[in-house]
DNA sequence: CTGTTAGCGCTTTCAA
DNA sequence: TTGAAAGCGCTAACAG
């Protein structure tokens, strides 16, 4: 493996290693013939750029990092692509992190990236404590919060779950429901609280006592817990309308509510929450509230190298998306 | 920002650059009393390496280039849980790209990796060309692929499709159809051929003619094509079973078939490919062929770094995972 | 418009 | 066991 660097580009092309340099990173400056001629010799060595050399020396990178609290999981595997789209658009390159929900991996991340010398980090925090991103931020690494909102100090993108849990409260309220129920995970999950906190926003609004909704908490937010969350709600007396803190809460629920005789959604009706691609699939479609997963990613790189671009002119911004109301046939 | 680098680090534990760097690197060539005094240093000045000097140096990076089809894919997301595990645990860092199928994109990223002197990439390539990649081999990095086999030079970590739609299929015909479906998207998809061919060879071994099974093509592998897919089933002869060559596709025809009045599997049996999340709870909960995604990504991590950790000693190798066939209602 | 030059921060011999 | 010193390949300021 021969190593062709600059210098082997520069005397190929007859010209000095910094011209070499000007036509990799300013060609405008740089005669056309001599800029074509550099450039050739490129192409015939299969010159490459080595980017810790230009890193070392321009003391930045062209990377951000990206810390998510589980790859596997489709809501962060969305976001993933909207960042990356936007990263490769601006020639930048993506590092990817997942923090597993651990606080230790999070700051091991953290560390790499800080190593990596990357130009920002995109990051949904594993916990409520951002002081480990404020030490980053003093180094001068840009912090981007993702599914988290931040306090003014810090650029963030979310969105509104209290709205989610009032969109999708008020229209099963709309379709005539008195008697609801409210299945989610631990309410320790933010996501949880604050979907909990809109439904009962809708009731207030709707003039209807916050006791017409009854919470059906599992522990578990996939279809097995909505079974768990059916199986509490069968047992008693049926409310005439379930929102669920997630579709795959919705569907184990769905199928625990039909295989038990129960009609939807003309005895029970039902939403989720997330709008997977299987919810339009489900034995009923599922109504369920959508989130703008692939922009939140989009948007939040936009964010953060404009931050990188431009420190000084940089104000920071804290955006709300807000989520939207499907309407499917299990609350028709 | 101030910038402490390790000759800051020298100085206040009173050493030389050299010596922290050996603390860093090689700990152990380092008398216990030097090192605790230079690991105080680190913590008191907040040192943080720079990579891009270590790797500048050193002539290698801590970091593997991933490149992928579809990030937002769950399989993928799944692969990249796997090598991010594995990479992390080993202390280096993924580099995520996604070439969306696009050979421009793939170029790119390829290019872009080659500049970060990643110690290696694993790619589900594009085409079934493979000459880009031997290009990047020449430079000097390991490269493993991932969901495609590779022929001898290369290591490589694939499912056999060809098995699993046997499985799919044998596992039908054991159950008495004797009238199939494969329900598939386009069959230049390597994928569908694949277990397309499977399914042909579990009918050749069961004695049945290989016209027992009627391929239903829809131009997208998700519930709509499932949708379409049953619609022409419906039209005709209804089969006894069906092979889907996704969950997906398997979702959508399950539907359709319920709502049109067919019973499963009583009428129809039904089965899917990749075992997803939701599958299980589907209106009636469906078989599926189970891939080792994260394994997937796994395995061809270790052997991504195996390579690179022992380039003379290694000997590449082509894993086939055999997948797994998971039987639930819907062709019990 | 192009060439010269001085490092960026670290690793790694080699010598002490 | 530790220190001194020579670059790794590139960029950017400056001079010509």
């Amino acid at each position: 493996m021969v190593t062709v660097g600059i210098k082997e580009v520069a005397q190929r092309a007859g010209v000095s290693p910094g011209t070499v340099s000007n036509v990799l990173n300013r060609p405008e400056r740089v005669a056309a013939a001599t800029r074509s001629r550099v450039e050739q010799a490129i192409r015939e060595l299969g010159f490459v750029r080595n980017g810790s050399a230009a890193t070392l020396r321009a003391g930045q990178s062209r990377t951000v990092g990206l810390v998510v609290l589980d790859v596997g999981n489709p809501f962060f595997a969305e976001v993933a692509r909207g960042v990356e789209d936007v990263v490769s658009d601006r020639d930048h390159a993506v590092i990817l992190c997942n923090s597993g929900e651990s606080p230790e991996k999070e700051s091991r991340n953290l560390r790499v990236l800080a190593e990596q010398r990357v130009r920002g980090v995109l990051i949904t925090p594993v916990g409520e404590d951002t002081s480990r991103l404020q030490r980053l931020r003093d180094r001068g690494v840009a912090v981007v919060l993702v599914d988290h909102s931040a306090s003014g100090d810090l650029c963030s993108v979310a969105v509104d779950d209290v709205a989610g849990g009032d969109l999708a409260t008020s229209h099963l309220i709309s379709r005539g429901a008195e008697r609801l129920a409210f299945a989610t995970g631990p309410l320790a999950i933010r996501q949880c609280a604050d979907r909990r906190k809109g439904a009962r926003r809708a009731l207030r609004n709707a003039g209807l006592p916050v006791r017409s909704i009854e919470d059906v908490v599992v522990p578990e937010m996939n279809a097995h817990g909505g079974r768990l969350a059916a199986e509490k709600l069968l047992a008693g007396d049926l409310p005439e309308a379930v929102f669920c803190a997630n579709d795959l809460l919705a569907l184990g629920v769905l199928r625990t509510l039909l295989q038990a005789g129960v009609r939807v959604p003309d005895d029970v009706a039902l939403i989720g929450y997330d709008d997977i691609e299987f919810s339009s699939a489900a034995a009923v479609p599922l109504s369920s509230i959508r989130q703008p997963t692939y922009r939140l990613g989009k948007i939040a790189t936009e964010l953060l190298l404009d931050e990188c671009d431009d420190p000084g002119g940089h104000a920071h911004q804290q955006i709300m998306f807000q989520p939207e109301l499907v309407v499917r046939e299990s609350s028709r």
